[in-house]
DNA sequence: TGAATTTGCTTTCCAAGTCAACTAAATTCA
DNA sequence: TGAATTTAGTTGACTTGGAAAGCAAATTCA
């Protein structure tokens, strides 16, 4: 199998890119039924973490630039998922919280996103889940 | 190493979107010195592979929908990259080409996406990075 | 203290992507 | 054959994202 009908398959990159356009297609038709972004669902699964998060670490945690996260946070707020909320600490900054609608649909959104992961991680042998898992996570 | 700060860590879709967004920022930062897209790129890296293509072969190849193609080409088409031209077989068919200062730019480019290919590459153990692209590319 | 700088988040302007509708060529089949 | 359907690509309306500028609170330091 050394024939390359895709002259860009010896890209780590590009592969990469791949993969990730697949998965996130999927996940993007599976979650449009619930009639959300899967952005917004890392918000929230975030913010159901607990500890409070400024909007600069939540755009982190949540692969997002802070301007485009500001703008998904004003949707969000705008379809009752969450508020803001002045930290009293440092008046400049947000801390977000999640509204009993924002924990209701998120618990309903992931269990598609847990069943669409574990659809993923059926392509692979037993134990190449995780071992890709902890590869990618070498990553930058 | 149990605590995981990030709820999202255990989902393979995250780890596979923040690899994602960690390799297509540092490649986008250094194509935006050349003036180029990714996207870009990776069409003219599949049109100087020789075999003509069809606007929707290229949009597979390329990882684009095809309106996103379409517009992609417009603009490649004003910079003077590559030029349409109408299949004979089947005149609804586009075979796009590559001009020559679209060939120029092209090698140019790909050094630099070597470059950076290698840079990520050399992130992993010397099997690890074979490994990790076997493993992506068996996603769907 | 208070002027200058830094930090956190948002806004604006523009570039790019999506969905759905559209055009035209090719194919099907009655 | 020719009407109906399918296929290839593009377009238009709308949404989203990015870069850079803007604003206000916090911090630095002279």
């Amino acid at each position: 199998m050394t024939t390359e009908l895709n002259p860009l398959g010896n890209h780590l990159s590009y592969a990469l890119a791949a993969a990730h356009r697949a998965v996130t297609q999927l996940l993007t038709v599976r979650l449009k039924k619930q009639g959300i972004q899967i952005e917004a669902w890392r918000v929230m699964e975030c913010l159901d973490a607990g500890t409070k998060l400024s909007m600069g670490e939540l755009a982190k945690q949540a692969l997002l630039n802070p301007p485009a996260l500001s703008k998904l946070v004003d949707r969000m707020v705008s379809n009752g998922l969450v508020h803001r909320q002045i930290a009293t600490a440092d008046q400049r900054q947000i801390n977000l919280l999640l509204t009993n609608l924002g924990r209701r649909r998120m618990l309903q959104v992931r269990q598609d996103v847990e069943e669409e992961d574990r659809a993923l991680a059926e392509q692979f042998d037993t134990k190449d889940g995780a071992l890709l898992m902890q590869l990618l996570s070498q990553i930058s």
